[in-house]
DNA sequence: TTGTTTTTATACCAATCGGTATATTTATAA
DNA sequence: TTATAAATATACCGATTGGTATAAAAACAA
């Protein structure tokens, strides 16, 4: 890794909590200098525009949450149990190196979805692969014989996703660290009836 | 109503969208202009700061979502219905005159978490309140006998809440409509097992 | 170590930001 | 109808926006 491709990853890893928490427009080059301690010039020197920075911020938050995911994944061996790991990781989620400013898909979804077409698309490429990755393990269950064979899978792993991202909006708006529990509590509800 | 209450009025009804589509910061002065075809001098002589337009503005889509919920659980008699009211007014959320931009709530919810605590307060609010509604429903349904006694009014409220949220992000970011009915189904499911 | 290329800092750009003082126009009550 | 008060438009403010040309500095291959 050379010199640029090094001050690339050190201005995404110093950004990213700042383009989470303030979003795209609400975050000005005045924020990314006095986050990085470069200035315009440097930051410009290795990427285009704001734009190319917003995404590789976005990326590097979603790979953040999608590291600790695969790995507690990996650790368990039956479908139930690797479900489980989303009821056991947003419910617990201060224990675990998540994003500043909560979930980037959701973040970037709320406030793209009208203006940015481009971080929309990496925000609904990232729902689809999160559905797809939920479905695939359901419907392993259901072949092994671990979930019923009238199971719903795609109905299910919609509905997880849908539930999980209203409980962070919620129990982040509200403070309430037990309507995330609560919340997150009918997940598991979910996948017991499966 | 005289002429300054009906330009105040004026400037929320034809701001209320964009803000509800570009979010706080994403709205110019500019935009506000262009909006309703006055000038600055106009709109801040009816309003302190950009702030009050955004507030009234948030609190004018919400009032938009509570009539419509409120006329068409009026029509009905039994508890269940009432709850139903949501799943049928979610999914066919275009006959209704629902804000433009999706929920006000959680539009609002996303970009004010960190950065505007003011907005902030009024999303909590109200997603309180909208707990408390259902939660009211529930109970009464349990009262009545219309519901078991295990019901957990609370959870199921929480629950529900969070699913509608998620629902609208995911639809509207992917743009797939049977997403929308498909997560809206888990709602209705989630009613008829209380 | 030297020469060249890459990376970073400085200084600047026009445009836009939210906001305001003041002049002008329009409502409204007498 | 007229006098007064309220509402609106004009013109401007300093600060900040995203972005860039150029110069200085640092990295790096020979």
């Amino acid at each position: 890794m050379n010199k640029a491709e090094r001050t690339k990853q050190f201005i995404v890893e110093m950004t990213a909590p700042v383009f989470n928490e303030k979003g795209y427009t609400g975050t000005s080059l005045n924020d990314m200098t006095n986050a990085t301690g470069l200035t315009k010039g440097s930051i410009y020197g290795n990427f285009a525009n704001k734009d190319e920075v917003a995404m590789a911020c976005f990326d590097y938050n979603l790979k953040k949450v999608g590291v600790i995911i695969r790995q507690e994944m990996d650790k368990k061996t039956t479908c139930k149990d690797k479900l489980l790991v989303y009821v056991h990781v947003y419910e617990n989620f201060l224990k675990h190196p998540f994003p500043v400013g909560g979930c980037p898909i959701l973040n970037t979804a709320i406030e793209a979805d009208d203006t940015h077409p481009l971080l929309k698309q990496k925000a609904a490429d990232a729902i689809h692969n999160w559905k797809n990755t939920i479905t695939g393990i359901i419907e392993k269950g259901i072949e092994q014989g671990e979930f019923s064979k009238h199971a719903n899978a795609e109905q299910t792993a919609l509905t997880m996703i849908a539930i999980i991202e209203g409980c962070i909006m919620i129990a982040k708006l509200t403070g309430k660290m037990n309507y995330r529990k609560t919340i997150m509590q009918s997940v598991e509800k979910i996948i017991n009836d499966l």
